[in-house]
DNA sequence: CTGAAAGCGCTAACAA
DNA sequence: TTGTTAGCGCTTTCAG
C-alpha cells in the first residue's frame, strides 16, 4: 500500500533535499544528470505522485472551470458543454459540470466556488434571474445567450436574424395565422431578439402576434400542455416558431393530438439544430446555432479573462437555417 | 477591490487569533458570542472567504468527483450524468466532465487526477480498454455498464433480459429475419449480454444469427454505412434489434433509403430509451433503463467507497420494454 | 474560552 | 548545482 508517499521521502530516498527533488519535478533549473537519475529512481521506486492540491495552494489555481448551464439533459446543452470541455481539456482545464436547474440557488453555490478559489473560471448560461455577486468587476466570467452584468462578456448568437429567418419562411411558406413559443427570460437573454424579429415581421405583414410562454425548467407534460393551449386557441394556427427544437417537437406531438398533419396543414420551425436532435428528427426544419464556435470562443474569451487580459464584450455568431420537411 | 483577504486580517481586525478566527468559522470549540460577533463582523467588513484550496490541502479532500463516459452528447450519457451531478451534489460533491470520446490517453489523464488526489472518486462508464493503473486495490472507483476490474464495483442493469425482451418482441411480431448491432467490446462490457441473448434465441428458434459491430465513437455516417450494409447483405431482413436508441434511429434512416416501410415491412426496436430520445423519437420501441437508479445506485457505492466502507461489487437493475409503434 | 505553534505537501527566493 | 528557509491559507492539537 502505497500510502502518502510525499516530496519528503523521494528527496530522502534519493539522498537529495526537497528542493532539488522538486526541481526535478518540474524540470526547472540546473540539475546534474546523476540527481536527475537517483531523484526518478526514488520516484519511481516509492511510486511517487505529486499532491494536485499543495502545488495548486501555492500556484492559487486549480484549472478548473466550471459551467453552469440549466441542464446537461438537452441536446443543445449537451452538445455545447461537450464542445466547451474539448477545448478547456486542450487547453488543460478540467470541466466541472454545474446543472442549475430551475435553482438560482444551486446557481449560487457554483458561484462560490469560484468565490473560494476552487475554481479558476466560470462559463454561465443558466437561465435564472442574475445574481448580484457577477457584479463584482474583474471576476474571470464568460456568459452564452445571457446578459449577466455589463462586466460579463457574452458569446450570441444573432438571434434576430434567426427569428428573421424562421418567420419568414413560414410567410413564404404561405402561413396565415403564425404563433411564436418562448420562454419568459424578460431582458436578460438574448433569446429574446427571436420575438422580437418575429413580433417585427408580424407587424409588417399585419399579422396578429401571437405568443406563448413555454416554462424552460419544468416537465414535458407541462410545457406539452402550453402548447396544446395554441391549438385551443386558435384552431386556424398553421404555422409555429418554435424557441427551441424540444418544443418544436412538442408542437408536432400536439398538432397530432388535434388532428393536424404537419407539414401538410402545419408548418413548424424549431431553433437550436443540435446534431443530436438533427439526428433523431431529421425532418424538422430549424434554425441551427454554430455550437462548436461558440464554445470556441467563449473558451477562448474566457483564458484572457483569466490571464487578466481585456477581452471583447460582446462576440455575435451568425446562425443558419437549415431544411427539414417540416417547414 | 477586495484582493486576498485571509484569516489573519480577520483575525487581526476582530483583534482574535487565527485560531479563534478559524474557530468561529467552522462552528467549534468553546466561543463566547462576543467573538464570534467580533469576528463575524469582521469577515462581513473585510468581505472574507475562505481559501477553498487550503481548506483541502488541511483536510487531503476536494469534494470532488470524476465523470468518465465516453461523451455527453448523447441522451443516455446526458441524462446519466445529469442524474449523477444531482445525486453527488445533494451529497456534497461537485461533478468534474471527463468525455473520454475515443480516446483512452484523455481516461487515463482524469485516472492522474484521482491519483493526483485533486479527485475524490471516480464513476466510469467509458468504452476503452480498461487501463491497468485502475487494478490498485481500494482506490474509490464505481463503474457503469463496465468491467473495469475486479477490484471496482458495477453498477448494470440486466441487459440479457433486456436483450431477450427485444429479440422475443421481434419473434412475437413474426419476423423471420432478425438482425441485431452491437459495439466490439470483447467482454469488458456488460453490454455484450444483449448479443448473447439475441444470439441464443436465434439459436432457439432455429434462425440465422446477423450481428453487425457498430463503431460507438466514430461520426453518424460511418455508423450509418454499416447499418445499410446490414440492407445490401440480407435484403430480406424484418427485424432489427438495434444496441442503442440512436442506432435504431439509424436503421430507420436506413431502410427509408432502401424503400423499407417502418413498421410495416420492417420492425425496429433499440436499448436505453432516455427521456430526450423518448421526446424527440415517441415512435421507437425500446428497451428503457433504469438511468435515474443506476445513479443513485452507484453514487450511493462510490460515498461507501470514499469512506472506507465495504460495497456490493455487483449491482443489477431490471430494465423494461417501453411500446412505441416500430415494434 | 483563547493563543501559540506545528503542520497539510509543494514551490521558490536566497544563499552556499 | 544544491540546500536552507520561508511561505501558500487553513485547521488543530496542546497549553494556558
Amino acid at each position: 500500500m502505497n500510502k502518502k508517499i510525499k516530496l519528503d521521502d523521494v528527496a530522502r530516498l534519493a539522498g537529495v533535499s526537497k528542493a532539488t527533488a522538486s526541481r526535478v519535478l518540474n524540470h526547472r533549473g540546473y540539475l546534474s544528470q546523476k540527481t536527475i537519475d537517483k531523484v526518478h529512481q526514488a520516484m519511481e521506486d516509492l511510486n511517487y505522485r505529486p499532491n494536485a492540491i499543495a502545488r495548486q495552494l501555492y500556484k492559487q489555481e486549480t484549472m478548473l472551470v466550471g459551467l453552469i448551464f440549466p441542464t446537461i439533459n438537452n441536446p443543445y446543452f449537451a452538445q455545447l458543454e461537450a464542445a466547451l470541455e474539448k477545448c478547456l481539456y486542450n487547453a488543460g482545464y478540467r470541466a466541472v459540470m454545474g446543472n442549475s436547474e430551475n435553482n438560482s440557488q444551486k446557481e449560487e453555490d457554483y458561484l462560490q466556488l469560484l468565490l473560494d478559489r476552487q475554481l479558476d473560471g466560470l462559463i454561465v448560461g443558466a437561465h435564472n434571474p442574475a445574481i448580484p455577486v457577477y457584479h463584482k468587476t474583474s471576476l474571470p466570467i464568460v456568459s452564452i445567450e445571457r446578459i449577466v452584468s455589463n462586466q460579463v462578456p457574452v458569446v450570441s448568437v444573432d438571434n434576430y436574424e434567426g427569428g428573421r429567418l424562421a418567420t419568414q419562411r413560414l410567410l413564404d411558406d404561405g402561413c396565415q395565422v403564425i404563433a411564436h413559443t418562448n420562454y419568459p427570460g424578460g431582458f436578460a437573454s438574448p433569446n429574446q431578439a427571436r420575438e422580437s424579429a418575429y413580433r417585427d415581421l408580424m407587424k409588417q405583414n399585419k399579422r396578429q402576434e401571437i405568443v406563448y410562454q413555454v416554462p424552460f425548467d419544468e416537465p414535458e407534460d407541462q410545457k406539452l400542455e402550453v402548447i396544446r393551449q395554441i391549438f385551443r386557441d386558435h384552431p386556424d394556427v398553421d404555422g409555429v416558431f418554435a424557441d427551441n427544437d424540444t418544443n418544436a417537437r412538442l408542437v408536432m406531438t400536439a398538432a397530432k393530438e388535434f388532428g393536424r398533419h404537419c407539414p401538410e396543414d402545419l408548418k413548424v420551425i424549431g431553433f437550436d439544430g443540435a446534431d443530436m436532435t438533427r439526428l433523431l428528427l431529421p425532418e424538422l426544419t430549424t434554425i441551427q446555432q454554430p455550437i462548436q464556435e461558440m464554445a470556441e470562443v467563449a473558451v477562448e474569451m474566457l483564458l484572457k479573462k483569466i490571464a487578466g487580459e481585456v477581452t471583447d464584450q460582446y462576440k455575435t455568431l451568425p446562425v443558419k437555417l437549415v431544411d427539414g420537411t417540416t417547414a
